[in-house]
RNA sequence: GGUUUGGUAGCUCAGCUGGAUAGAGCAACGGUCUUCUAAACCGUGGGUCGUGAGUUCGAAUCUCACCCAAAUCACCA
């Protein structure tokens, strides 16, 4: 049931504007007590010369509907009071008769596959490459339940002149058993280890070269070790994808493109729009722009043309509808230059293509930068976080029967919910504490709500039937009013690729949720007992499911 | 210097397609567990919405200028 819509019907009989227009006047207005829908006049008293007041008293005196409980003038607006028993009915309703699947639309269809994570092998992942991942798998699962078919693309770092630093540094310090041992931490110390040594014997960076040389030029040897690399470094992402609870669709890096780079400057060429220009093969993009890097100097490729391979391959392969790269917001220029190419190039779906950028994440207000050890390990705050949120539940709830798989859901979900619940383009300071903090404005809050409202469906322990759902008072009329807004809200992320919208609600929804269960005793034999676990229920459905949108588990104990 | 993003309570941020007294969380102080999980709820204090103009019946929201911070500005990704 959209009242919404219903207030547009009403107003638009009596006012000589378009539904459009009405529809885009009518606001919510933010003291409870002037109704939940509100027509401002303004816009007519400017047409029609009279005072607004007197406009809003007129119309609000011509219209009754049973579904309002009041309709009335307050100074230049018209306040509509939904019926409250008529909300609650409906929207309970409706939650409980699609469960899961409230909220589901159809906003568009067609692949869209989505770049994101993204890790440098042998490197570990940062608090940065969170971003990317739970960012770029919430856009997927809201992309997925409007419509659209998402891919998610993980475009590995995984080849370029560090492999063959790696490989001297490897055969210089490293051994087999320490890197079957722990990967990435010793693979990493080799690198780190390689750049100190450098600073002194600059010849190193030469056999950097020359080892990454032997790679391209197929050398059986090289490329054994780049590949063991590659899978050991894989594995110790997965285990983390695991624990985060993402997967990807692709695993296609930077080296599946090598072969198809060529093919893209010849098209270039081919189309007249290389040029020389210091010594470098490039795409002048216009007056006052940088021109696009295609091939260095020396010859070798770029980014830029290995993106370019890669953007017309996914074009060929997935035939999408919108291409995302999730990456931080310091690539805009790169974007930017990627779509002006492919334009240039005769490809229109380049419009298609979508950066969403996200804020920086500093640490002590400093840049985090793997070269100066000013790093963040993911692996290391998802543990802390894990055992911190096992030592909150000896201290809550000692007899919980499943204590390591709610401590990881809860130390993940707070970390992940707090990475989404601002707005993708802030910058924030890194802070432990702030990170896995379990109360206020956090993923745990959301998720002792929704334990809450399991608990007291198990207590009940009865099927809830469909008739008569109705309820009067102010806070389950708050709740199921948050109820009805989630299909808005889903649809606004989607458009937005926004996960924070998402996250934003489903703490309002928590806060309502809370109110109500603090001031209304649920659990009374009484004849509206089924019309509030029919409000519980359907809180926990919607709780659950927002949660789901964000890739943060939903336990029903905690 | 150019471009982009941001500047709202002590701190972290909502609100920004203009609307009715500017909202949360944290921190501080005070209250609520014999009753459905106190990871909760209730209350108190706290604001020149960066500055200055402009548009408008009305501006945190739109325009312009300026100040401050960050990112970026061809051979990294």
């Amino acid at each position: 049931m959209d009242f919404k819509q219903k207030v547009v019907d009403l107003v638009s009989e009596q006012v000589d504007l378009p539904k459009e227009k009405i529809s885009m006047l009518i606001e919510r207005p933010k003291n409870p007590k002037m109704g939940d829908y509100a027509f401002p006049a303004f816009a007519l008293a400017k047409i029609e010369h009279k005072n607004p007041a007197l406009i809003a008293k007129n119309i609000a005196e011509k219209i009754s509907d049973d579904n309002f409980a009041s309709i009335q003038a307050v100074g230049p607006y018209v306040n509509f009071a939904i019926d409250h028993a008529k909300l609650v009915n409906a929207t309970l309703n409706d939650v409980l008769t699609e469960k899961e699947h409230f909220g589901d639309q159809k906003l568009g269809e067609g692949n869209v596959p989505i770049d994101m994570s993204s890790p440098n092998i042998a490197k570990p992942m940062s608090m940065g490459h969170l971003r990317s991942t739970v960012i770029g798998n919430s856009i997927a699962k809201t992309l997925e339940k409007v419509g659209y078919t998402p891919i998610k693309i993980n475009y590995l770092g995984d080849y370029g002149t560090q492999f063959g630093k790696l490989i001297t540094a490897y055969r210089l310090w490293g051994n087999e058993e320490d890197v079957k041992k722990d990967p990435i931490t010793n693979l990493f110390h080799y690198y780190v280890k390689f750049h100190e040594e450098a600073e002194k014997d600059p010849k190193l960076e030469d056999e950097g070269r020359a080892a990454f040389k032997k790679l391209e030029n197929g050398d059986e040897e090289e490329i054994k070790l780049w590949k063991w690399f590659r899978e050991v470094s894989l594995q110790e992402f997965n285990r983390i994808y695991k624990e985060l609870g993402v997967t990807f669709d692709s695993y296609n890096g930077e080296a599946f493109f090598n072969d198809k780079m060529q093919p893209v400057v010849d098209e270039l060429r081919e189309k007249g729009l290389l040029e020389e220009s210091r010594g470098a093969q490039v795409v002048n993009l216009g007056e006052d722009e940088n021109p696009a890097l295609i091939l260095k100097s020396d010859g070798s490729s770029l980014y830029m043309t290995r993106d370019l391979a890669a953007a017309l391959y996914r074009k060929k392969e997935y035939d999408f509808v919108m291409s995302l790269y999730v990456a931080g917001g310091e690539q805009t220029g790169h974007f930017k230059q990627l779509k002006q190419v492919l334009k240039k190039m005769g490809y229109d779906w380049s419009d298609n293509i979508h950066h969403i950028p996200f804020g920086l994440i500093t640490q002590g207000g400093k840049k985090l930068s793997t070269r100066k050890g000013n790093v963040v390990f993911l692996d290391q705050v998802l543990k802390d976080a894990v055992s911190l949120a096992e030592q909150q539940i000896e201290e809550k709830n000692p007899n919980l029967s499943n204590k390591k798989q709610v401590a990881h859901d809860v130390g993940v979900g707070a970390v992940v919910f707090h990475d989404l619940k601002n707005d993708r383009m802030d910058n924030f300071d890194f802070d432990l504490e702030e990170v896995v903090r379990f109360e206020g404005d956090t993923g745990p809050y959301v998720q002792y709500t929704n334990a809450r409202a399991q608990s007291i469906l198990r207590k009940a322990n009865k099927e809830i039937s469909m008739d008569n759902l109705s309820l009067n008072d102010d806070w389950s009329f708050a709740v199921a009013k948050a109820l009805a807004d989630f299909p808005a809200i889903v649809e606004k992320a989607s458009e937005k690729f926004e996960p924070s919208i998402i996250a934003k609600y489903a703490l309002d929804l928590s806060k309502k949720f809370n109110k109500y269960y603090a001031n209304v005793r649920i659990l009374d034999e009484d004849d509206q007992l089924n019309a509030r676990l029919a409000l519980v229920q359907a809180t926990s459905i919607v709780l659950t499911e927002a949660l789901r949108l964000l890739g943060v588990n939903a336990p029903k104990e905690m």
